[in-house]
DNA sequence: CTGAAACCTGAACCAATATTCAACTTGATG
DNA sequence: CATCAAGTTGAATATTGGTTCAGGTTTCAG
């Protein structure tokens, strides 16, 4: 019974039954939780196998190591992000509007999930790829819909990848202070104010 | 011989020689190298001595441990990076092309100092207090800056901490983008284009 | 010249924990 | 009920590299 999956050379380990379903989501869940509070290197696979409920061996039904259940939780939340704050950008009567209801989408998950941060930002050193793919990714959906809105005059003309990276920028660092830092303002109000700087600048 | 030393429990380290200075020295531009392109924990203490030129134990005489010397990296790098930017901003006939002129400094010393990011980022996990007051100093002196520039009438009033945030936010990005990832724009057009934006923002 | 402080050396120690594995349990199927 | 694949178990293994230390070498003030 030699394997004869895809391209790589991993064992398929994906779960057959409801029940390996369950178990797997568990370990998931569990590992968001125990790399969320101690980071990649200071997480245990014992800590996560506990937190799920089951033995340690069960680990490596699912995963190949440590940092593959790593790099799953990051494509997850990565797509999660996306997947919630998307629709509040094109779901708006026009960009700009878009770009503050998608802020303030983004700050509020960023609330509902603390751990976000921690574990995008160690993907710099877990799994640099992904990190990269995510940022560069994000970025180019950005330069899309803002050539489009440019196109319809919804923003001005000129618009690029450098205008992307400094929205995108913003966007992170807003939602790492008024997010995950501090709460002290309302999601809203923080969208709102970034919003008049994107709009029309610093210029009296 | 009991030590009488200020605040801490832990032994004065520093080098009291003109000997001693230089192999500190050494271990520090060492560690630089070693952390910038293994990261923290793939980094060995071995390693950076051995860079060094000096033996294994030698690293004791200078640091308590391998989260000390990166301590000591991330304060060392973090006060470079003021010192070089900092002028260009306050030198500059008004706050906007200082800002403009800020940049290009910031995306020139990134270009020259590739490993900035790499330790700067993991002291988020390593040393997550001086990663934390990093960005909040950084950012209360766009504060200050700011405020000043309002009252010269140079930028628009009303400007806070969100706008301070969303531009820190905005140059570290295109940092990472055109200054560690890619070098294929100069950085005076990156600065100038988001300049531009800072300065009028996307309306048409 | 001399002695002591400063500095340097590198083999040995040790704690932590990711990963393996051989045996056991569960549950669906016919 | 019998069978078997899927899932589970947790003790044992293996590796790694930070840290210690007992003794050497260098430097320099007096």
């Amino acid at each position: 019974m030699v394997e004869q999956s895809g391209q790589p050379a991993t064992v398929d380990k994906a779960p057959r039954t409801e029940r390996g379903r369950r178990t797997l989501r568990a370990m998931l869940d569990a590992a968001a939780i125990e790399f969320g509070d101690r980071g990649f290197h200071d997480a245990s696979i014992a800590r996560i196998t506990a937190r799920a409920g089951v033995a340690l061996g069960t680990f490596y039904t699912y995963f190949d190591s440590k940092e593959a259940i790593f790099r799953a939780l990051v494509k997850h939340m990565s797509a999660q992000v996306r997947s919630t704050v998307g629709p509040h950008i094109l779901n708006a009567p026009d960009r700009l509007t878009g770009e503050r209801q998608g802020l303030t989408a983004f700050l509020d998950f960023v609330r509902e999930h603390r751990e976000l941060y921690r574990i995008l930002d160690e993907a710099e050193f877990v799994d640099p790829a992904s990190w990269r793919t995510h940022y560069e990714e994000t970025v180019a959906g950005y330069v899309v819909s803002l050539t489009a809105a440019a196109g319809r005059g919804e923003i001005r003309a000129g618009v690029g990848e450098i205008h992307a990276w400094a929205i995108v920028g913003m966007n992170v660092f807003l939602g790492l202070r008024y997010g995950v830092w501090q709460q002290d303002e309302a999601t809203g109000d923080v969208a709102r104010v970034a919003n008049g700087l994107l709009a029309s600048g610093l210029k009296p």
